[in-house]
DNA sequence: CAGATAATTGAACGATTGCTCAACTGTTCA
DNA sequence: TGAACAGTTGAGCAATCGTTCAATTATCTG
């Protein structure tokens, strides 16, 4: 992920440059905000956690929601755990799933605001 | 992306799964949702738009903040352009980008609030 | 006009992603 | 204990993604 500092250019406007480069985003800051935004950047996900947002559900739940397999819910679900988006419950046989926070909840309806502007 | 609607497990919650399948998005929704949240979900793109809500810049010095080439960097404009996250205006020689709404603004506070917090 | 530079484009590539499939773990119940 | 079912996992594969490279377009200047 790291870039060379190499510029091929010449006629920057270095002044410009040079007052927005202390406010970029440090090269973590913006592989972990790529990172976050990356887990609603599939429609899979988005479904699952428009659904968990209704109420919780358990893997089932959501394959027959989905039309999907249990087992590629599974594996997104692991994804949306990972990083703490989801939280889960186990019930017996069930494990229940749940959003993790309202954060989540506000991302999402901020990109349906966007797109229905 | 269509999915069969198959089901291949019995003990589903019904009652619960007929609550939330009405409230679910809409493929046509999901899909667009995501493909939003697609373009906040790589860490050039996110530099690329961090840098523009500073100032207005054009592609050499994108390419310079971020020491990439000015093929990549507008590759990666081409995409924001196409999905109106960002707007343009051609100087002279010079292209000048610029995030297109405070919408774009938003959505990159909202994570690192995420992220922050 | 020709030459220089900014920007865009398309093909090619390696890397990543999301699903399937099969094997496995964990829990319930007879 | 063992059958049945919920859920997880890892390998494999096709599709997608982001960059590089080379060619091209557009604009300015001499």
């Amino acid at each position: 992920m790291d870039r060379l500092p190499v510029c091929e250019c010449e006629a920057v406007h270095q002044d410009v440059v040079d007052t927005v480069r202390p406010q970029l985003l440090c090269g973590d800051e913006a592989i972990d905000l790529a990172a976050l935004y990356k887990l609603f950047g599939d429609g899979t996900r988005v479904r699952i956690m428009q659904a968990l947002r209704v109420h919780e559900l358990c893997v089932c739940d959501l394959a027959c929601l989905l039309g999907m397999t249990k087992s590629a819910i599974s594996h997104q679900l692991k994804a949306l755990r990972l990083s703490n988006l989801v939280r889960f419950r186990r019930e017996g046989q069930n494990v229940f799933y749940a959003l993790a926070d309202e954060h989540v909840e506000r991302i999402l309806d901020l990109g349906l605001d966007h797109l229905r502007e």
